[in-house]
RNA sequence: GCCGAGGUAGCUCAGCUGGUUAGAGCGCAGGAUUCAUAAUCCUGAGGUCGGCGGUUCAAGCCCGCCUCUCGGUACCA
C-alpha cells in the first residue's frame, strides 16, 4: 500500500536573528516532531533534519547595530535556538547550521551544477545603491513617498498605506533605511532562475498530482501559478553569504532563499554518508514542515531548484501552517511580543509537554489561532491534570493499594470489559488515520480519548465499591485499567515525549514500539509496577497572571517608545517655507471614496475657490462628523489624481506614533482663505 | 488594487461528492460519586453557520455582491 521506503523530514530553517518563540513550535516544530516520533515508533526509516538560516541582510545590520561580526550573531543565536529545540524534546536527526563548510560546498556546487546546465539567466539592472553603508539596497530596505497616495513611510517594494505594489524606483525622494543617506542607481549583475521555464511542470505536478495538499497551500500556488512565474534573482550584492562561485561574481553572494533550501541538503549530508539515498531515491518521500509564509518558496522555487538540478527528489508533502497570535495581537520579535521558550522552561520548569500538548490542542492548522495564557492554564488543569494524569493516578495508586503494585490476572471478563478493551484499538486506529494526514489538533484530542474512556470505566465498574464484596471483579476491572494505562504510555509518546517515559518508568514499560498499540494484555498478570508519581501538576492563577503582567508591562513599553517624538528633519531657509501656500479652508461637503477603506471626498472653500481634495482620512472620520469644519489646507500642491479623482491640494493633518489622525484647525473661526505662516 | 485562505455555540475548532432535529472539547447550570491532584461520571441549556440576494424538492456546503481577519503580490526573511 505504501510505495515509500523511507521518510524525509525538514523542518523550516529558524532565521538566526533571534530566539525562537510558541508560534515557531506551534507553526513547525511541535508537529514535525509529533510525525516522525510516531514513525519511529513504528520503526520506519526517518530523519528529521534543521538547522538555523544564518545568511541575510538583516544579520548584518543587526551585527552593524551592535558592533560586532554578523558570525557573532549568528553563534548567539544558533546556541540559544538549538537549546531551545533540545529543551523541547524535538528529535532532530541532525540541526544544523548553513554557515558551515558542508552547507558551503554543497550550495556552492548546486549552484555551480545549474550554472554548468545553462539553467540560469544573467540580467544586467540598476539598482539603488547606498554609497554611505556601501552596499545595494533591497527594496524593502527603502523607504520614501508613496507616489500614489503620498504618505509618507511608504517602502520600496510597497506602501502599506494605500496597499499598492511598488518598485522602488518609483519612490518620491527615496531614502536608505540602512544610513539613512539618499541612494543612488548603480549597476549590477546577477543570476536569475527561469521560473517561467518550470511553469508547465509546475501546474501539472501540484494541481494536478497534488490536490491532496492543505487548502492553503494549494490555493497559495494555484494564485502564483495562475499569475505566471517570472524569472527570479538568486543572487545579491552583499558580503555575508555563500559567495557566487562563478568569475565575475565577486561581491555577490547566494540569495538566503537560494542557500537556505539547500541547507535541508547539507545537513543530511552531515548526518549520513547515505544522503543521497534520502535525496535522490524515488523511494523517499519527502515532507516539508513550514510557515505560511514560506509555501512559495518550498512549493515552487526549491522545487524549481531541484528539477533544474535534475537527481533530487520532489516533496510529497508540505503540511503548512497558519499563524499562531499571542493574547490577541500578531507574535513580534521586534516588539518582544512573544512567549520566548528559553523565558518559559525559567518560569515553567520541566512543563514541556504542556507548552507541547497546549500548542497541538490548538495549532493554528487550518487558520490562525490565539494563544492566550487563561487557555494554557485550563488546558493543563482542565485535561492533562485531570483527565489524563487523574486517570493514570487513580489506575496505579489503586493497584498500589490492592494489590501491591502487581498486575492482577484478569479472569472472567463482562460485556461492559470487553467493549472497552475493544474501544482502544478503535481509538488507536483514529489517532493514526490522523497523524498520517498531518491533523495534530484532531490526533491528540483522539489520544485523549483513552484516558477519557479509562475515567469512565473506573466510573461505570467501581471497583472502590466492590472490593470488599467481589475481589474477583476487582481484579479484571483493574487489569483492564492498566492495559488502558499501558496504551496510553505509547500512544503519548509523540505528543508528551517525556511524560510518556515517566508513565513507562512507572509502570516498567520501557523501550516499546507502537505496534503493541491497540493490545489488550500489555501488562501480563504478575508484572510488578514501581511507585506511581503524578504526571502533572495545577498551575494556580498567580502563575498565569505573573505572566500577563508581563505582556502588559511590553505593551507599556512599546507605548512608551512610540510616544517619543521623531528627530526634527534639517534645517531649510525661510525661503522654502514660505513657498508653501497654507490656508484656512472650509469643508463644505464629504463623501467616501466608493471601494476604498481610507479616502474621502472632499470638497473645500479655500477662500479662492471651491475645490475637490481626496483625503485619507476615513479611517478616523465619517463625512458626517467633519462638514462645516475649519482645516487647514495646502493649497499650492500640485493636482494628482487618486482613484480617478483630482485632488487640488492636501489637508493638513496631526499623526501619531500609533497612525491617529487629527485635523490642525484655527482655535475660533476664521475667514476661509487666511493664509497660515 | 489583484490573488489565496479563513469567518460555524461564551472560547477553540470539526462538518465527506448539497440530504433528516448542525457536532466535539473546554467553559456554564443541575445531578451522581469519593479510588483519585475538589479530580471523575451523567444530564442539560446554549447557534439567523459574517451579511444580503440567487440556484435547488433541499444550502453551513453551489453562484453573485458586500463585509471583517490573516497571508502572498516576485529584492523582507
Amino acid at each position: 500500500m505504501n510505495k515509500f521506503k523511507r521518510t524525509l523530514v525538514t523542518t523550516a530553517l529558524p532565521y538566526a536573528n533571534g530566539p525562537v518563540h510558541i508560534g515557531h513550535l506551534a507553526g513547525v516544530y511541535v508537529p514535525a516532531d509529533i510525525y516522525v516520533r510516531y514513525l519511529r515508533l513504528k520503526n520506519e526509516d526517518v530523519v528529521l533534519i534543521g538547522g538555523s538560516d544564518e545568511h541575510g541582510v538583516p544579520i548584518t545590520l543587526k551585527a552593524k547595530n551592535e558592533g560586532v561580526s554578523p558570525q557573532d550573531i549568528v553563534d548567539r543565536y544558533h546556541g540559544i535556538i538549538k537549546k531551545s529545540f533540545e529543551d523541547f524534546g524535538i528529535s532532530f536527526d541532525i540541526y544544523s547550521r548553513t554557515t558551515n563548510k558542508t552547507h558551503y560546498d554543497t550550495a556552492s556546487e548546486f549552484f555551480k551544477t545549474l550554472y554548468d546546465k545553462g539553467e540560469f539567466i544573467e540580467k544586467e539592472t540598476e539598482q539603488y545603491y547606498d554609497e554611505e553603508a556601501g552596499q545595494f539596497l533591497a527594496d524593502r530596505y527603502i523607504t520614501g513617498t508613496c507616489p500614489h497616495c503620498k504618505s509618507e513611510g511608504a517602502y520600496g517594494d510597497q506602501c502599506e498605506a494605500c496597499g499598492t505594489s511598488l518598485n522602488a524606483t518609483d519612490l518620491i525622494n527615496p531614502k536608505s533605511m540602512i544610513s539613512g543617506s539618499v541612494p543612488v542607481l548603480r549597476k549590477t549583475k546577477h543570476w536569475y532562475l527561469p521560473l517561467d521555464k518550470h511553469e508547465p511542470f509546475l501546474k501539472k505536478w501540484i494541481l494536478e498530482e497534488h490536490k491532496e495538499w492543505k487548502p492553503n497551500v494549494y490555493g497559495q500556488c494555484k494564485s502564483w501559478l495562475d499569475m505566471g512565474l517570472q524569472p527570479r534573482a538568486v543572487s545579491r550584492d552583499l558580503d555575508w553569504g555563500v559567495p557566487v562561485p562563478v568569475e565575475g561574481a565577486e561581491g555577490k553572494v547566494l540569495y538566503v532563499w537560494f542557500d537556505a533550501p539547500i541547507g535541508y541538503i547539507s545537513a543530511t549530508k552531515e548526518l549520513t554518508p547515505e544522503w543521497e539515498k534520502y535525496w535522490k531515491d524515488p523511494g523517499t518521500r519527502m515532507i516539508h514542515f513550514i510557515g505560511k509564509d514560506n509555501i512559495v518558496f518550498h512549493c515552487i522555487v526549491f522545487p524549481s531548484m531541484l528539477k533544474a538540478e535534475g537527481s533530487y527528489i520532489l516533496p510529497d508533502n508540505v503540511p503548512a501552517n497558519e499563524f499562531l497570535n499571542l493574547e490577541g495581537d500578531k507574535i513580534s520579535t521586534s516588539r518582544n511580543w512573544a512567549v520566548w521558550l528559553h523565558e518559559y522552561l525559567e518560569d515553567f520548569k520541566d512543563k514541556q509537554d504542556v507548552l507541547r500538548y497546549v500548542l497541538t490542542a490548538n495549532a493554528p492548522e487550518a487558520k490562525d489561532n490565539d494563544f492566550t495564557w487563561k487557555d494554557f492554564q485550563a488546558r493543563n488543569n482542565n485535561e492533562l491534570v485531570a483527565i489524563l494524569g487523574n486517570f493514570v493516578n487513580r489506575a496505579l495508586v489503586l493497584t498500589q493499594k490492592y494489590y501491591d503494585g502487581v498486575v492482577p490476572a484478569a479472569g472472567e471478563l463482562t460485556d461492559y470489559d470487553k467493549e472497552t478493551l475493544e474501544a482502544i484499538p478503535e481509538i488507536v486506529k483514529k489517532t493514526e488515520e490522523a497523524l498520517d494526514h498531518f491533523k495534530f489538533r484532531e490526533a491528540v484530542k483522539e489520544a485523549m480519548n483513552l484516558a477519557r474512556l479509562g475515567n469512565k470505566y473506573l466510573a461505570d465498574s467501581e471497583p472502590w465499591k466492590l472490593a470488599k464484596t467481589d475481589p474477583e471483579r476487582v481484579k479484571a476491572i483493574m487489569n483492564i485499567a492498566l492495559q488502558i494505562t499501558a496504551n496510553l504510555a505509547i500512544l503519548m509518546e509523540p505528543f508528551l515525549p517525556f511524560t510518556a517515559k515517566k508513565m513507562q518508568k512507572m509502570i516498567n514499560f520501557e523501550g516499546k514500539e507502537w505496534d503493541v498499540c491497540g493490545k489488550k494484555e500489555l501488562l501480563e498478570a504478575g508484572h510488578k509496577i514501581n511507585k506511581p508519581e503524578l504526571l502533572f501538576e495545577k498551575i494556580e492563577d498567580d502563575e498565569i497572571q505573573a505572566q500577563l503582567d508581563r505582556l502588559a508591562k511590553t505593551k507599556e513599553d512599546n507605548d512608551a517608545a512610540a510616544k517619543e517624538a521623531a528627530p526634527a528633519k534639517e534645517n531649510i531657509s525661510f525661503d522654502d517655507f514660505t513657498k508653501m501656500d497654507i490656508r484656512i479652508g472650509t469643508i463644505l461637503e464629504a463623501e467616501k471614496v466608493a471601494k476604498t477603506k481610507k479616502l474621502l471626498k472632499l470638497l473645500i472653500d479655500t477662500g479662492i475657490d471651491k475645490r475637490t481634495v481626496v483625503s485619507g482620512i476615513a479611517e478616523y472620520f465619517t463625512p458626517e462628523e467633519i462638514m462645516g469644519k475649519q482645516v487647514s489646507i495646502l493649497v499650492n500642491l500640485a493636482p494628482r489624481k487618486i482613484r480617478g479623482i483630482e485632488s487640488q491640494g492636501m489637508i493638513l493633518m496631526a499623526e501619531d506614533a500609533n497612525g491617529e489622525l487629527i485635523f490642525v484647525s484655527p482655535e475660533k473661526n476664521i475667514k476661509p482663505g487666511s493664509e497660515i505662516r
